[in-house]
DNA sequence: ATGAAAACCTAGTAGTTAATCGCTTTTCCT
DNA sequence: AGGAAAAGCGATTAACTACTAGGTTTTCAT
């Protein structure tokens, strides 16, 4: 009979719980940053105690990767890598900006704040955004050789580059977009860079 | 004869006394972001009590207005204006980026962490950077629309987009270059992007 | 139905933060 | 030399942080 505190009825569904947690932790690290974003503010996004939410998860870097990791999850569907042609797989990251800003602004908030803050080696992302990179990044540098081995690339343009700098442009198109969406088309302007790098259409 | 705490001395030069401040504030900020960056830390830095510090700087976000107006005063000096050619201009950000790699990395990292936490419309600096961007796309706007009229613009290059563009790719390639600085050199691949929209030598 | 496990709570800990108060010391101008 | 202003200090405050301890409630498989 000692019911504490309010005690809802019931815990709602279990299913989806870490989840819910791990959305609004994306919202609040969004907004704030990781260091600067408070499991306090989560837990509260979630209708939760501070040490219910860490019953799910035991410390505030196990959220935070638990963050990326449902990121990862929802972008990469969107970059075909199997069986598609190369050139596919670099529309893919156009495909990445157009869906985001439309139906994911959180996540553009939350890789370019993270992303910087992760910059410093002592940042509990800072590997992650290493492998990242150097993932996606290759992940294109290949593209763009395979389409250049098909001759489909103008000279002079070095696929490295290329896709350093596709994904570099990217990021930083986000920035601004971020500070004033409605100035700029982060899609448009990367398939502006884009058109002309190939001697087939775009 | 109370003689409280160590005290030094003497005072040491005024002169320099809230420049130093600064300057220390530029790398913690660059460091930790402003918000997680401690007024402890830079008081530490500075030799200074929390206190003494707040004597310079009434508040934190004064602090990081003067922060802000010295990385300004620094890089506006590499950016020629007046009388110059458009296209002199152009290559300001290029020597900027030049510049900053190698002798003023604490601002890279201090302008890819500030400008993304001030994403958020609450965030202190958030009108700064607005402002702010909107200055530097403008001006460059202006240089390749008077290239363009030079007749000295490749066909089909938007000035307006190619400004922005080339501010963005700027901003990526910084957090690819905090990340991993052995692995890109950030002038020498804004070069390759500028050089192919001019029908002049770049 | 029952017992174990999972989910969640309140309360508290030890730490950090920006900012304030009242004070002392140094500098600088006349 | 003297006095005011500038520069600095220690101590304190109130708010916030991640995280833990220990207890209660809910869920679920048997």
């Amino acid at each position: 009979m000692t019911m504490t505190g309010k005690s809802r009825g019931s815990y709602a569904k279990t299913a989806g719980r870490r989840r819910e947690i791990l959305e609004a932790g994306i919202e609040v690290f969004a907004n704030h940053g990781f260091r600067n974003g408070s499991l306090r503010e989560i837990a509260e996004r979630v209708g939760m105690s501070q040490a219910g939410l860490l019953h799910h998860f035991s410390n505030k870097n196990e959220l935070l990767a638990g963050v990326l990791a449902l990121r990862d999850e929802r972008s990469v569907a969107l970059v075909p890598i199997d069986g598609t042609p190369d050139i596919e797989t670099i529309r893919g990251i156009v495909r990445v900006a157009e869906y985001n800003a439309e139906f994911a602004p959180g996540l553009v908030e939350l890789h370019c704040v993270l992303s910087a803050e992760a910059t410093a080696p002592e940042h509990p992302a800072h590997q992650y955004f290493l492998d990242r990179y150097t993932w996606v990044v290759g992940l294109m540098v290949d593209a763009f050789t395979n389409v250049q081995a098909a001759g489909q690339l103008v000279d002079g343009v070095e696929p490295a580059s290329a896709a350093r700098s596709l994904i570099a442009l990217s990021d930083g198109l986000q920035v601004q977009w971020l500070l004033a969406p409605d100035t700029l088309d982060m899609a448009e302007e990367l398939r502006r860079y884009l058109r002309p790098l190939f001697t087939i259409d775009f």
